[in-house]
DNA sequence: TATCATAATGCAACTCAGTTGCAAAAATAA
DNA sequence: TTATTTTTGCAACTGAGTTGCATTATGATA
């Protein structure tokens, strides 16, 4: 459990413990299980992104969310199915992958997002 | 000029021009442009993404559109400045920073999307 | 415990990017 | 020219995400 995770509201509390349990959700998984109303789920995704303590990784069509403890969740890279629609966290970069961002001096970065799309085995399988 | 851009309907071409001398725009931008329905624009976009003669940047509203010769735009990361909403090209990849997608042998990969966030210079200075 | 202030929620209405059905217009074929 | 296919405009729709507001829950304070 992270030190980040303390402190928090009860929602949000509720919102980051399904993600460290779940890997990646969007806002309709968690107004599920949560069983509360969007317009809830979606403000306090808000003030947990806000605060840096979820990650929110965009697609075609929604948003997804994992958690953001680094030891636990570091950066990683996703891979977006384009039939299946599902999102797959991949392995986390090696060292020597890494991206250099010492060029962009004109930019104060705060986060950085790899998307990678294509079609999944299951997929792949099918069609 | 590209090869790809030959034999393209004409509101594909006119599309594919504009994004060719403007660099990076969104679909309001070349409604705007064009003068033609945003149906029209967007069923253009959607033709263009499957002939891979454009590639598409999500960001947090909307999504940007840029063309796709790789040559004169080869696969770069882009930068979304999260105060002014501004989209940045960034320059490419050195050899060394790109990244190694052999392990993922899971997934058939048709593209890659880097998207670092922050704030630019113009409003790091204003704010 | 009762009272007051503040914060969190539910609900409904809204926004806005993107989509779709359909009829009209344009392009192409015959 | 006429017939067929493609493209467009328009208007209505979809669905993710937002917002205003009244209600409920929480927390502080006496």
């Amino acid at each position: 459990m992270c030190e980040k995770l303390k402190n928090l509201k009860k929602t949000e509390y509720k919102i980051a413990l399904l993600l460290s349990e779940n890997g990646i959700l969007n806002a309709n998984d968690l107004q599920n299980m949560l069983n509360v109303d969007k317009a809830t789920v979606y403000r306090n995704l808000k003030s947990l992104l806000k605060k840096k303590i979820i990650r929110e990784i965009l697609t075609d069509e929604k948003s997804f969310y994992e958690i953001d403890c680094n030891i636990h969740n570091p950066i990683h890279p996703h891979f977006e199915c384009v039939k299946c629609k599902k999102i797959y966290c991949l392995k986390p970069l090696s060292a020597q992958d890494t991206i250099n961002l010492s060029h962009y001096t004109d930019f104060e970065i705060s986060s950085i997002e790899i998307i990678i799309k294509g079609i999944c085995n299951e997929c792949k399988k099918q069609f």
